[in-house]
DNA sequence: CCCTGATTCGC
DNA sequence: GCGAATCAGG
């Protein structure tokens, strides 16, 4: 498989959205995970939440790879670390609600922005008991993005539509020809619109009252 | 041992 | 440029 545009703006978006290189490598197919990764690296993406952490229990393709030979030198690695203009505050990403156990509670993410909140089964949002306000306060600072200047968000709006006023919600699996993103107005600061943000931003329910399908963006059981 | 991303380096 | 092999860490 060669890296097509299309390819190329599934992995980005993929990336950029959250998705793990297993889950990108799972859904572009013929790729393996150091594929994706080394494919993000070259094109300049990197790091995000990365450098080796969280454990979220996903079925992955194996392929370790055995390799009895002599280990190579491994020579010095220079890791420049390139921590010169600082973005304020990353946006905040779907955290995965079907981690695996439980971790903490969602971070909150940060001053400025607005308490988590999650939908009720009727659609309304869930707050904390002594949550009153609206909860979509003022927007945070948030990393630039390229920004497609694409407004047509009339039929569906696809990989190369978004921008950051549209909801970035995948709709489908990439690869499908009807595969295309929500499209939504995005709930200010944030990456999706109000009704998937519901679904990104999970509130942590008290243990035991926590309910089952919270469908991922990616790799997950189809929804739609 | 599972997973994650990062990096190296032969191709 | 590509990606397997490898490293490093939770």
């Amino acid at each position: 498989m060669s890296w097509t545009d299309e390819r190329i703006a599934t992995l980005k978006k993929m990336w950029e959205g959250g998705a793990t290189a297993s889950q990108i490598a799972d859904e572009l197919g013929g790729v393996s995970r150091n594929a994706v990764i080394g494919k993000a690296h070259r094109l300049g993406l990197k790091s995000r939440p990365s450098p080796v952490k969280a454990n979220e229990p996903k079925k992955a393709d194996k392929a370790p790879a055995p390799k009895p030979a002599a280990k190579k030198p491994v020579p010095p690695r220079p890791a420049p670390k390139a921590a010169d203009s600082a973005p304020a505050a990353a946006p905040p990403r779907p955290a995965s609600p079907a981690a695996g156990g439980q971790s903490q509670p969602l971070p909150n993410p940060g001053p400025g922005l607005p308490k988590i909140v999650s939908v009720g089964p009727g659609g309304f949002l869930r707050q904390g008991p002594g949550d009153q306000q609206a909860p979509i306060p003022p927007a945070p600072p948030r990393r630039l993005v390229p920004a497609k200047p694409s407004p047509e968000i009339a039929d569906k709006t696809s990989l190369l539509d978004l921008s950051d006023k549209v909801c970035r919600w995948p709709m489908g699996h990439p690869g499908e020809p009807d595969f295309h993103f929500c499209g939504e107005a995005v709930n200010p600061g944030f990456p999706y619109c109000v009704e998937h943000c519901g679904r990104a931003y999970q509130a942590q329910l008290p243990r035991g009252a926590r309910r089952p399908p919270p469908p991922l963006p990616f790799g997950g059981p189809r929804v739609r």
